[in-house]
DNA sequence: TATCGAATAT
DNA sequence: CATATTCGAT
């Protein structure tokens, strides 16, 4: 059979092959060697196990193979052989003066994919590199399964699964099905049971899962069945029980969104847009101009909502409603997941929520519990301080964003609320809807939000001329838009509110840091050195029962808590939804691809992002921490996503708000001017938003965090009702 | 621990 | 194939 040698195909495979040889006897070592130098390998030889194993741990790409004597003094060769299998993917050879059957016996099914006989001879090293190269390509061995290549027969003579053994780590090792191959079964569940080689599990690594998103797009939601998925995948080493098993959680996961949303999966993209713009609009009326970046916007800058090419309008943050948490330690997550916010101080106060079935965790509102913007909570509200504490959630986030949207952006408003449509509005530009045979008109996708094909008719007498020419097309000629139409009344929009009257109760936990020092109404940042940034707080609470009695902050040690249930039901333990963002790649490409970049104000200003993960209190930090001007500061996160959007671009190394790099893609969320990030602007957004959290001298019920919370707990603290929450109280409305 | 993601069984 | 249960982790 001829051979593939892989990479090494070209070069003189297996000449140079690294082999380390452990044996602590220096005379069989030191034969070892010369056998391994006649072979023209590369021997590098130990006598201890131990230094064998550090080597291995340093620079475990050095070396090819290990040839390990079972019989040594300080550490065992079989844990060498253990500690190698779970440690690094190396093919193991195991020797010995030993040659007991149940000794080697006991190498192979450690591990070892090869077992010597002491003396050993020439001709026992001559073909160890097979194992290398076995190694290396796993796919090779499901075509020499049954061939009789001399080294494969003795490790597959062991095992059912010979074309798998030894296969990298994020391969499938072993399959029952397999059962049925005909091959003696039980001695291969007792190799399963001795092998220490950690078992295999495929790893869905975000790239995996895009591709998986894709294959499912591509087939559409209800016709992806494992088998088609896999197809399209192209993954050798997955079989169709790793799809379904992936597949049934994807589904769960669709479910909770539509859950929440009210709205199905294919939905999203159209609200999602619609919700972009509003902040869109949102900004613009606040500020009376969109960030245009000279830097990043392409040709047709005049288009100021077409800016879903960025990461954020992609759902990798902000624009996604935030989400509640089920409370429990963080761990990575697809995106997939119930849970969120890891590390929160309530995690081991919380039970595993009921489980109508294993994979379908639904969140119990018991295992959720709100809170405020970012890093912050009730006790950071309370003291007017923006800090962090342990609080960390999003559901206040998301009830917030509601309450924005209800009072300043027009969220359940009627069209001819949006202003801006006058020049830049939903509608389409009667020029670029071209006039079918059937008299209606084409619309382009970029004008409207969920035209996944590229277009839709609008019948032009639905579609009333705009005083600028254009036409405003209702929603319900929007295919994704079934049950609501785009510039609907508020009582057609399906806008998700919590069940404010159902309060399960939550433990909350004290803050346990205080960073601050307060003096007056500013506080200062003692761990920051000479930094003399300070924070200025702009608001105190009604909330008097959040401050401590000696006026330094303080959560609520007991509180009740809306029911959050419904804005539950998606979380990530970063505040972002990674693979929501991904999964809409897809389906928002045909918007994208007709699309300007535009920076908008950052997520930051509106409410979406409120919610972020991201602690105030590392953000300050790492705000504020100066650097010299000559260099980027290594403080700054996220710089090499600077970099890599803004080619060239030199980033001055001043305190850069860590949570506006976290915030989404830079593409939507620097201000850029003449090629440099202008730092003032950050922080005037920065302070805009702390503004925009805080203030309290707004208009009336347009969304001073008091009124919001206040309306959140139906209770009216303006009129000094006094306080709710109390430390070890529970609060009734 | 509780509870995840993936494997496995039904 | 879909769904439920089990398994092996952390």
């Amino acid at each position: 059979m001829a051979e593939t040698h892989g990479t090494e195909a070209a070069g003189k495979f297996p000449e140079g092959m690294r082999v380390l040889a452990v044996d602590d006897n220096p005379v069989c070592l030191m034969l070892l060697e010369t056998l391994l130098r006649r072979c023209k390998y590369h021997a590098t030889t130990t006598r201890d196990a131990e230094t064998a194993l550090r080597m291995l741990r340093e620079r475990t790409e050095d070396f090819d193979l290990v040839i390990s004597d079972v019989h040594m003094l300080e550490m065992d060769g079989f844990r060498l052989l253990e500690l190698i299998g779970l440690e690094m993917d190396l093919p193991v050879i195991m020797q010995s003066a030993n040659g007991e059957l149940e000794t080697m016996m006991k190498g192979v099914t450690h591990g070892a994919c090869d077992y010597l006989v002491k003396p050993v001879q020439l001709k026992d090293i001559k073909n160890i590199w097979q194992h290398v190269v076995r190694k290396r390509k796993p796919d090779l061995r499901s075509h020499n399964r049954g061939d009789n290549d001399s080294a494969d027969q003795k490790v597959q003579s062991g095992n059912a699964e010979g074309g798998r053994v030894g296969a990298t780590r994020t391969r499938r090792k072993y399959s029952r099905k397999k059962r049925s191959d005909g091959d003696n079964y039980d001695g291969n569940k007792e190799n399963m049971e001795f092998s220490t080689q950690k078992r295999t599990r495929v790893v869905w690594t975000a790239d995996l899962h895009r591709d998986f998103v894709e294959a499912v797009n591509q087939l559409g939601v209800d016709n992806a069945v494992p088998k088609k998925i896999l197809q399209i995948m192209k993954v050798n080493y997955m079989t169709r029980e790793n799809i379904a098993s992936h597949l049934q959680k994807y589904r769960l996961y669709l479910k909770r969104i539509s859950d929440y949303t009210g709205m199905s999966p294919d939905q999203f993209p159209a609200r999602w847009r619609y919700m972009n713009e509003l902040q869109c609009l949102k900004n613009y009326h606040e500020h009376g101009r969109y960030h245009l970046s000279p830097a990043i916007a392409s040709s047709n800058s005049s288009n100021p909502f077409a800016r879903m090419n960025s990461a954020s309008a992609m759902g990798t943050h902000g624009l996604l409603p935030t989400q509640s948490v089920q409370l429990r330690n963080s761990k990575s997550s697809l995106g997939m997941r119930t849970v969120g916010h890891g590390g929160s101080p309530l995690s081991h106060a919380v039970s595993e929520p009921l489980r109508y079935s294993s994979n379908s965790r639904l969140p119990h509102a018991r295992n959720c519990f709100p809170s405020g913007p970012s890093g912050s909570s009730l006790a950071n509200i309370s003291n007017g301080s923006v800090l962090d504490t342990n609080y960390s959630s999003n559901s206040y986030a998301d009830m917030f964003c509601k309450k924005l949207w209800e009072t300043n952006c027009g969220f359940l408003a009627h069209a001819n609320q949006f202003s801006v449509q006058s020049n830049c509005g939903f509608s389409a530009l009667a020029n670029q809807c071209p006039e079918q045979s059937n008299g209606e008109f084409l619309a382009p996708a970029s004008r409207f939000p969920v035209q996944l094909n590229g277009g839709v008719l609008v019948p032009a007498n639905q579609c009333p001329v705009q005083s600028n020419g254009g036409f405003l097309a209702p929603a319900n000629q929007l295919p994704v838009q079934s049950n609501c139409r785009f510039l609907a009344p508020a009582d057609q929009f399906p806008v998700q509110y919590p069940d404010l009257n159902n309060h399960p109760l939550v433990q909350m936990n004290p803050p346990s840091t205080n960073l601050l020092s307060t003096v007056g109404n500013t506080h200062h940042f003692p761990d920051l050195g000479n930094c003399s940034k300070s924070w200025q707080t702009t608001a105190p609470s009604m909330f008097h029962g959040l401050y401590h009695k000696d006026g330094t902050s303080l959560g609520p040690s007991q509180t009740s808590i809306p029911n959050i249930n419904q804005l539950s039901n998606f979380a990530t333990s970063s505040g972002q939804v990674l693979m929501f963002g991904n999964e809409l790649h897809g389906p928002m490409s045909t918007i994208m691809s007709d699309s300007t970049s535009v920076t908008d104000f950052n997520e930051q200003m509106g409410p979406f992002n409120i919610g972020n993960n991201t602690s105030s209190t590392e953000m300050l930090h790492r705000s504020f921490t100066l650097g010299s001007n000559s260099s980027i500061s290594p403080t700054i996160p996220s710089d090499s996503s600077i970099s890599s959007t803004f080619p060239g671009l030199q980033v001055d190394s001043f305190a850069m708000p860590t949570q506006m790099l976290n915030g989404g893609d830079t593409n939507g969320i620097f201000p850029v001017l003449s090629d440099t990030i202008d730092q003032q602007d950050i922080f005037d957004q920065l302070d805009d938003n702390n503004g925009f959290l805080t203030r309290t001298n707004g208009p009336e019920g347009t969304g001073t965090l008091d009124d919001i919370v206040a309306g959140l707990f139906n209770h009216d603290f303006a009129k000094g009702d006094g306080a709710v929450v109390d430390e070890g109280q529970e609060f009734v409305p």
